[in-house]
DNA sequence: TGGGAGAATGAAAGCGGTTTCATCGGGAGT
DNA sequence: ACTCCCGATGAAACCGCTTTCATTCTCCCA
């Protein structure tokens, strides 16, 4: 039993009780339940323990009764902005509520998310697992064990926050659509990915409701290298313009048409999704916002409701993600006009911005 | 002792023991001291172990030996991308050792970086400060309690790993000096930030050094728009270049030109700092490498090598950035040329692109 | 004035591990 | 063949706190 280094000998329950001449019980009762005492009797107690500086061992606490005051968010990359900034949501939104965070990336693998679980399981009261890769089996096995509240997965009977970026893709749709583009594709992840397939098929329906032609595109692993390499399956696809699976897809989108003497809006149309980083291109991207920060908030907030329930958390809380229309969106280019070099427009197009208030 | 709600009833070491018919104190050194064990009997009791899924639980173990194989991490901004990658390189690394990883998002702000600091103390075996915001005094008192390194920030005694990004701003400028800018700029964070100051000391000195004409200009907290809004008085002032304190900020600088009309690099240069995203944007970015992930895994090592130690981590740890010339980095341009809107060069300047392989 | 109800407190049994110390066999040395 | 010693395992104490249950002690009311 080698205490860590650099560990000054912290003073226990039982010094207190000593020092104060009363049993541990009535000093653990001074901290947690002091209506039981005497205000005399929790005024000495506390004095001593100011004293003394203690402070109640958050560890032993939880052993004993089984709560930790900690929950831990699992989330496949940490490095993504989308996660990012859920991360940031959900972690202030449990530090105002009392509660410390475990980080736990999963590199995007099953595997590692399972690890993490179970490692984690006894030091948490709860998980928020964000697009989780796991298989649902798995996911219902950790459920029965420790209350979940899973993001951007349909899973009956499990807590769940959605982020419905649906009706934005179907927005975005009818405005290409509006602007005269016949031919657009969607780039996505691959199909493990939930948000992904929603995503698609809002695009789908929307584009057959409008009469336009649309390619569906797997980029894989969503990044901005993946979104640079299938610019040239677009222009060979003969679209006009792209929605893509996230910002980042579409900034790589954007990248690689730049480098192909294409500009935006003018020789082509782009549209992200999440809306974290959107705002930071020239020019800026129409994107749908996912309220990721949100997102995460909710999540958080759900679990630890369900806490104070006898059953999980298994309500589904839905967000609705708006299109916010910003400036790589423009008219179709005539047929001819493509593949010309001609210069980006200055201003992008007549398309008002309304989040660059923010 | 009500237990959470949701919880059903994990396999303890008792009920292993049963199971496999040996002793508590058999299946804990199946796990902790195999060595001590027959091959059999370790074979025995881990393969029940796993038929029952058990794993041992961190709390218990925590309260008993002292040691409760977690870490936390606190920073300034999780939605930062340099702290985002510099949390994916400590919580892979920390994973890879065996620890969990604490999250604290301080805001910014040094009485939430305390507040978390306390709040965590017990559940932890040391801290990895990052950039913190807190002052010397403070952060000292907590790291005689806990093991603590910081990361930029100088502080004798503590262990720390600095990322040193002068050399890299150093060369950016005799990059800038070469190319024929006389006259740059360089845009930083307030003075609380270790970085930033190395940073702008480094252009000024390399300024000076190559006889250009250094401005230097506060954007206050580093974020897109604060980069977009000094871009007017970058003008004002006549210089041709500017040298960010981040990425983010370089990008900013970058929008506001693209908004009035001016090209990267043909009107103006730019530099940034941190490359996590500078190859996201077009031109992509010409920066000083930051190796966040790197700095963050080297921050942990540092922090638990020292466990081993009866003597607090004390060491410094310096990583240095180099600089990655991409395509937002030109000649500069005629004196006359300015202003005249003229589009972007379409592959930029001649200078290559060292990473865009990655 | 006696009997309870109830409030304040204490004793002690866990929570689920780790670790010391004792125990038990079984070669090796002579 | 008889110690001696060591390697493998078990029994039990302990980590610091919570909580049940028992014990006192008051105080109120019949």
């Amino acid at each position: 039993m080698t205490r860590p280094p650099n560990t000054k000998p912290t003073p226990t329950i039982r010094l207190v009780a000593q020092e104060a001449g009363v049993s541990q019980a009535t000093v653990s009762r001074a901290f947690s339940q002091p209506e039981l005492l005497t205000p005399a009797t929790v005024e000495k107690v506390l004095g001593t323990a100011l004293r003394l500086g203690y402070v109640p061992n958050q560890v032993a606490r939880a052993l004993s009764t089984g709560r930790t005051g900690n929950i831990a968010l699992i989330l496949p990359d940490v490095a993504n902005p989308f996660f990012s900034a859920l991360m940031r949501g959900a972690q202030a939104q449990a530090y105002k509520r009392g509660y410390a965070t475990f980080l736990g990336d999963s590199d995007e693998t099953a595997h590692l998310e399972d690890m993490l679980l179970g490692k984690l399981a006894a030091q948490v009261d709860g998980f928020v697992l964000a697009s989780p890769r796991l298989d649902e089996p798995l996911i219902r096995k950790h459920a029965a064990r420790k209350p979940v509240v899973v993001i951007n997965r349909e899973l009956e009977g499990i807590g769940r926050v959605l982020v419905d970026t649906a009706p934005g893709f179907t927005a975005a749709v009818g405005l290409l659509a509006g602007l005269g583009h016949r031919a657009i594709a969607y780039v996505g992840a691959p199909r493990s990915s939930w948000s992904s397939q929603q995503r698609a098929r809002a695009v789908a329906q929307a584009g057959t409701a409008h009469g336009l032609s649309v390619a569906q595109v797997d980029a894989g692993r969503p990044s901005h290298e993946a979104g640079r390499d299938c610019v040239a399956g677009l222009l060979a696809a003969g679209v006009t313009a792209a929605l893509a699976v996230d910002d980042v897809v579409a900034q790589g989108i954007m990248a690689g048409l730049a480098e192909r003497g294409l500009s935006v809006p003018g020789d082509f149309s782009v549209v992200g999704c999440d809306d974290i980083i959107a705002a930071t291109t020239y020019p800026p991207l129409t994107s749908v916002n996912a309220r990721c920060a949100r997102a995460g908030a909710n999540a958080v907030d759900l679990l630890l409701n369900g806490f104070a329930n006898p059953a999980p958390p298994t309500g589904s809380h839905v967000i609705t993600g708006e299109l916010v229309i910003r400036s790589s969106t423009g008219p179709a280019p005539a047929p001819d006009s493509r593949a010309s070099g001609t210069p980006p427009a200055e201003t992008g197009a007549a398309t008002p911005d309304p989040s660059s208030r923010k």
